[in-house]
RNA sequence: GCCCGCUUAGCUCAGUGGUAGAGCGCACGCUUCACACGCGUGAUGCCGAAGGUUCGAAUCCUUCAGCGGGCACCA
C-alpha cells in the first residue's frame, strides 16, 4: 500500500463532501430507527451578501460538532441551512453595481429593481454556501431556505397579520433614528453609540419684557432654530421666577414658554434645556407631556428645511450649526465654548450620524411579546444559556425594559408591508391583495411601498424554515430546536425575537439551551473587519493548513474570545500529520489484521499494555462525550489530542511495536495488529466530529470496514465514518490498576531516559539496566515488561531484582512503591557530578516533604481536614521519606 | 453613571477549595526501520495588588489597579 509521508487535506475533502452529499448522509432521513430521538439546529443565516468570517466558521465548526456527534449517536439529526436577504446590504451592494452603469434604482423602477436583485443574488449570493461545503459542514442542503423565498414570505405576512389584528403592531408617528445616506429608518438596534469629542455650545436666549437671558447649553446647535421651549426643574430655585415667563428664540423671533419638567437635572449645564420636539428622543418626550409644538427644521438629507428661515434653509446641517453659531456670537449671544466627550448614534451600516426624525412608521410593540419569554427565564431559566453568565442576565435585563420596533424601511428590497390604503383613508391589512380588497370592499388599493426589517423576518426563522404556519411533519418533527449556537453582538436582534416568536406562535420555546461563541479577533486583540483590513480569511486558513486543523482550533475557541494565533493551527496541522502517520504505522503492519479483533475473551486475560489502553480508550471517551453535550469543547480537543498523541502513539503503538513488526506472520503478530488498528479506528470515530475529512480518509482504508461498524440505525448505508456509532464509554474496561502499573512503566522507562540524557549517552549505544523492585506485584509488572522496556530504554539487558546489587559506578534513579533503578556505567561515570545530580533530586524531594510535614503537624489540619485527604498526605509523605531514604543510601555509595 | 467579564510560563490560552497545566517558543541531544509537521531530555510562574474567609485559596468574599464588553434620556 501506497501511503504518503504528510498528509494532503486538499483532496480529501472535496471528495469525501461529494459522496456524503450525494448520497444523502446529511439529511435526517437517513436515520431509518422509527425511535429515534430528534436532534436539530438551524444555522444563523448568513447575508446573502456575505461571504466566510471566522465568526462563521467558528459557529459553524461548533454546529457541524454537535450535529455529527448526534448523528453518530443515532439521533434523527437536522442541521438546517439557509440566508437571509439582508435588505439594506443587498439593496445598497445592487445600487453600487448600478452606479457604475449610471443609473440609480429609480431609473428601473421598483418591479425591475428587485428583478435585478434578484439577478444578483442567483449570481453572486451563493458564496457562503459554497464556502460551507469546504468548511465540512453536515447542514441539510434539500432543506435549504432563503428568508425572501415565497414560504418564508407567507409566515412574515401571517407575524404581521395576526399582530396587527391583535393591536402589536400599529402604524404610527414617532421619533425614529434615520440614516440620512441609506434613506431609510432604523431601529435602535441597527444604530450604534459612539464616544466622540465635540463641543458643548452655551447659547443666551432673551427672556421676554425683560433684561434677563437664560443660558442653555447644546451640542447642536443648529437645533435651535427647531426650539420650541426652555425647560427647566420644577425645583431648580434659580429659574422659578422664569416658570411662565416666555422667551424670544433668536435668530428666529419664535416666542417660546419656560416649562418646568423633572427630566431636567439642576446640576448639569446651566439647568436651563432648549427644547426641540421635532429633533431629540427626549425633547420629543418633554414636547408631549407639555403639548409643545413640533417644528420640523431638518430633513430626511439632513438639510435645513424652509422651517428653519430663508438664511438656513437648504444648507446641510453641519453649515448650519456654524452659521447659527457665528449669527449667535455676533448678536453678543454665544457665552462660551467648552470641549466636550459625548456620544453619538451612527448607522449601525454605514457609519453615518443619525438623525431623529419625526415620522410615520410602523411599530411593534414588543413589550408584550417579551412577556412569555421574560416569565420563562426568569422562573425556569429557559433556555439554558451557556455560558450563563453574563448572557443570561443580559438576555433577561433586554426583556425587561423593552421598547416599540419601528419594523418599517425605506427600502425596496424585503418583505413588503402587507398593508393598503383606501382612496377614502383607511389602512387595511392583509395576508395578500385578494385579502385586502375583501377586507376594504374596493378595488382601489395602494399598497404602502415600505418594506420590514429584515429582522422581522429572522424573528421567525425557526418555526418558518421548519414549515410554520403550515402544521408541517418538519414542525412537530424538529420544532423545538436543541440548541442555537451563535455570537453575543445579536442577543437582543435576533435570539430574543425568536423566542418571542415561538413562544407566540406554537407556545414553545425556539431552543433549549443557547451556546454563545467567543469572539476572535486580530494578534493584537482588535476585532476583524473589512474596513481595517485585518481580518483573516478562513478559505485561506483552510488552504494552508486544512480543514481539520483549522475546525481544532475553532471548536477549542469555544466561547472564549481569543487573539488569532497561525501557530495554533500549525500544531494542529501537526496533530492531522500525526494521526495521519500513526494511521500509516498500523496500515503498513496491517496483513492479516482485522479492525475489531484483537480484544477477545476476558480483559483479565490480556496483556497489561492491551488493559491499558482500553481503559484510556473508555476514559476518553467518557470525557468526550460528556464535554461534547457540556458544550466543553476544549476539553474534549484536548483529551482527544492527549489521548491521541500521548496514549495511544508515544506508549501504546512503542508498546506494541515489537509484536506488531514481528518478522514472521502467526496468529500473535495477527492479534497485535488487530488491537491496534481497533483502537486506532475508534480513535478516529471519537475525533470524526471535530476532523470529519482526515478521519473519513483514514477510515476508509481500514482493513474490515463494513456496514457492521454503522450505527444500526444506518445500517442501511454503505460504509461511512460518519455514520458509524460514536464509541460509547464501558465502565467495566476502566482499569485503575492497570492504568497505575503502565504508570511505573512509564516512571521507570522516563528515569533511565533521563540518565542517559544526563549522561550524555549516545543515542546509538546500548547500556544494561538493573532494577530493583521489593513489591512482588510491581516486580511482576516490571518483569513482563522487560522486551519493552528494553526496546524503549535501549538497553543491552534488563534485570528485575527485589533489590540492585550492581556496581558503585551505575547512574540510579529511585522510583515510587520504594523502586529504584541504576544503569552501570563503568568509566563513564563522574561521581562528583553523580552526586551532585542525586542532591538536586533529593533537595526537590525534601522541598516537597517539607511542605506535607508542616500540612500534617498543623493540628487544626489534622482534625478538621476530611480523613482520606489526611491520608493521601501521609501515604505521600511515607513515598517521599522511601525515596529519600534510598537516595542517601545511593549518594552514601557513592562516597569515596 | 449602572452592570458584567478578564488579568496564570516569553506568546496564545486551559484550569471553581487539597502536589500549578497544554501548545508554541527556548536549551541540549538525535536522519532510532509511522511521522524532523518527528523523537528523547531539560529550563521557565510569590497564578494583577492588598486584605479577608478556611485546617488549606489561582480557585470563595471585599477593596484597588489595568484591559475589554454591555446598558443608560443627561442637554
Amino acid at each position: 500500500m501506497e501511503i504518503p509521508k504528510t498528509y494532503d487535506p486538499r483532496e480529501a475533502e472535496a471528495r469525501h463532501y461529494a459522496r456524503w452529499e450525494a448520497q444523502g448522509y446529511f439529511a435526517p432521513e437517513v436515520n431509518r430507527d422509527p425511535e429515534a430521538p430528534v436532534y436539530s439546529i438551524v444555522i444563523p443565516p448568513p447575508n446573502v451578501t456575505g461571504s466566510l468570517h471566522m465568526g462563521h466558521a467558528l459557529q459553524h465548526t461548533i454546529m457541524d460538532v454537535l450535529t455529527r456527534y448526534h448523528r453518530m449517536c443515532g439521533y434523527r439529526t437536522l442541521w438546517l441551512p439557509g440566508s437571509d436577504h439582508a435588505g439594506i446590504s443587498t439593496q445598497l451592494m445592487v445600487e453600487r453595481e448600478l452606479r457604475k452603469e449610471g443609473l440609480t434604482r429609480h431609473d428601473l423602477g421598483r418591479e425591475q429593481f428587485i428583478e435585478r436583485v434578484w439577478r444578483w443574488k442567483e449570481q453572486y449570493g451563493g458564496e457562503i454556501t459554497r464556502q460551507m461545503r469546504r468548511e465540512g459542514a453536515s447542514v441539510d442542503w434539500s432543506r435549504e431556505q432563503f428568508t425572501m423565498d415565497e414560504h418564508l414570505s407567507r409566515a412574515v405576512r401571517e407575524f404581521f397579520v395576526r399582530c396587527y389584528d391583535e393591536g402589536l403592531i400599529y402604524h404610527g408617528e414617532g421619533l425614529i433614528s434615520w440614516c440620512p445616506k441609506d434613506q431609510t429608518a432604523l431601529s435602535d438596534l441597527e444604530v450604534d453609540k459612539e464616544e466622540t469629542k465635540g463641543a458643548l455650545y452655551y447659547l443666551q436666549y432673551p427672556v421676554k419684557g425683560s433684561e434677563r437671558r437664560v443660558t442653555v447649553a447644546t451640542t447642536r446647535p443648529e437645533t435651535m432654530l427647531g426650539d420650541t421651549a426652555v425647560a427647566v426643574n420644577p425645583e431648580d430655585e434659580r429659574y422659578r421666577d422664569l416658570l411662565g415667563a416666555t422667551i424670544t428664540l433668536p435668530l428666529v423671533g419664535r416666542e417660546i414658554p419656560v416649562v418646568a419638567d423633572e427630566f431636567v437635572d439642576p446640576a448639569f449645564g446651566t439647568g436651563a434645556v432648549k427644547v426641540t420636539p421635532a429633533h431629540d428622543p427626549n425633547d420629543y418626550e418633554m414636547g408631549r407631556r407639555h403639548n409643545l409644538p413640533q417644528v420640523r427644521v431638518i430633513d430626511q438629507h439632513a438639510r435645513m428645511t424652509a422651517e428653519a428661515g430663508a438664511e438656513f434653509a437648504g444648507l446641510d446641517r453641519y453649515e448650519a450649526r456654524g452659521l447659527v453659531v457665528k449669527r449667535f456670537e455676533e448678536l453678543g449671544l454665544l457665552e462660551k465654548v467648552s470641549d466636550y466627550e459625548f456620544s453619538i448614534t451612527k448607522c449601525g451600516r454605514c457609519r453615518t450620524v443619525i438623525e431623529p426624525l419625526i415620522s410615520t412608521q410602523w411599530f411593534l410593540k414588543q413589550a408584550e411579546l417579551g412577556r412569555a419569554p421574560l416569565a420563562l427565564v426568569r422562573e425556569r431559566r429557559e433556555p439554558r444559556f451557556v455560558p450563563r453568565v453574563p448572557y443570561e442576565k443580559v438576555y433577561a435585563d433586554w426583556l425587561e425594559n423593552l421598547h416599540d420596533w419601528t419594523l418599517s424601511r425605506q427600502l425596496w428590497w424585503g418583505h413588503r408591508i402587507p398593508a393598503w390604503y383606501t382612496e377614502d383613508g383607511r389602512t387595511i391589512v392583509a395576508r395578500t391583495e385578494e385579502e385586502a380588497r375583501a377586507r376594504a370592499r374596493t378595488d382601489k388599493l395602494t399598497q404602502d411601498p415600505d418594506v420590514l426589517d429584515t429582522w422581522f423576518s429572522s424573528a421567525l426563522w425557526p418555526i418558518s424554515t421548519l414549515g410554520w404556519p403550515d402544521e408541517t411533519e418538519d414542525l412537530k418533527t424538529f420544532y423545538p430546536t436543541s440548541v442555537l449556537i451563535t455570537a453575543r453582538d445579536i442577543i437582543f436582534l435576533w435570539v430574543s425575537r425568536m423566542m418571542m416568536t415561538g413562544l407566540k406562535f406554537t407556545g414553545q420555546k425556539a431552543f433549549n439551551d443557547v451556546f454563545i461563541t467567543g469572539t476572535i479577533f486580530d494578534k493584537h486583540g482588535q476585532r476583524m473587519s473589512k474596513s481595517k483590513g485585518n481580518g483573516v480569511d478562513p478559505m485561506e486558513v483552510f488552504d494552508k493548513y486544512g480543514v481539520d486543523a483549522t475546525r481544532l482550533v475553532l471548536a477549542q475557541v469555544e466561547s472564549t474570545d481569543t487573539r488569532w494565533n497561525d501557530n495554533l493551527v500549525e500544531s494542529y496541522r501537526n496533530f492531522a500529520n500525526k494521526i495521519w502517520n500513526a494511521a500509516r504505522f498500523c496500515l503498513l503492519n496491517s496483513e492479516g489484521a482485522t479492525v475489531g479483533k484483537g480484544f477477545e475473551g476476558e480483559p483479565a486475560s490480556w496483556a497489561l499494555h492491551d488493559r491499558w489502553i482500553m481503559s484510556r480508550l473508555n476514559r476518553t471517551a467518557q470525557t468526550v462525550s460528556a464535554a461534547i453535550e457540556g458544550y466543553r469543547f476544549h476539553e474534549a480537543v484536548q483529551t482527544l489530542y492527549h489521548f491521541f498523541w500521548d496514549d495511544f502513539c508515544d506508549w501504546y503503538i512503542e508498546l506494541s511495536k515489537s509484536d506488531v513488526t514481528a518478522p514472521d506472520a502467526s496468529p500473535a503478530r495477527n492479534a497485535a495488529r488487530s488491537r491496534v488498528l481497533t483502537v486506532l479506528e475508534q480513535a478516529l470515530r471519537l475525533l470524526h466530529p471535530f476532523m470529519p475529512f482526515i478521519t473519513e480518509e483514514l477510515w476508509q482504508r481500514l482493513p474490515g470496514i463494513s456496514t457492521a461498524q454503522l450505527h444500526p440505525a444506518y445500517a442501511h448505508a454503505e460504509p461511512t465514518i460518519m455514520l458509524a456509532a460514536y464509541p460509547q464509554a464501558d465502565a467495566a474496561l476502566i482499569d485503575e490498576r492497570a492504568e497505575a502499573e503502565v504508570q511505573a512503566l512509564i516512571e521507570l522507562i522516563s528515569r533511565v531516559r533521563n540518565i542517559r540524557s544526563e549522561m550524555n549517552i549516545k543515542p546509538g549505544e546500548t547500556v544494561p539496566v538493573l532494577v530493583g523492585a521489593p513489591d512482588e506485584t510491581l516486580r511482576a509488572v516490571f518483569t513482563a515488561g522487560v522486551p519493552q522496556i528494553a526496546r524503549l530504554v535501549r538497553a543491552s539487558e534488563v534485570l528485575v531484582q527485589p533489590s540492585i546489587n550492581g556496581p558503585r559506578a551505575s547512574a540510579r534513579a529511585v522510583l515510587a512503591g520504594g523502586a529504584e533503578v541504576a544503569v552501570p556505567l563503568e568509566g563513564l561515570i563522574d561521581f562528583a557530578q553523580e552526586r551532585a545530580r542525586l542532591r538536586k533530586e533529593q533537595e526537590k524531594l525534601q522541598q516537597e516533604a517539607a511542605k506535607l510535614e508542616g500540612q500534617l503537624g498543623n493540628k487544626n489540619f489534622v482534625e478538621r481536614a476530611p480523613a482520606e485527604k489526611v491520608a493521601e498526605l501521609r501515604q505521600r509523605l511515607a513515598d517521599i521519606a522511601q525515596r529519600t531514604g534510598a537516595l542517601t543510601q545511593t549518594m552514601e555509595a557513592l562516597a569515596e
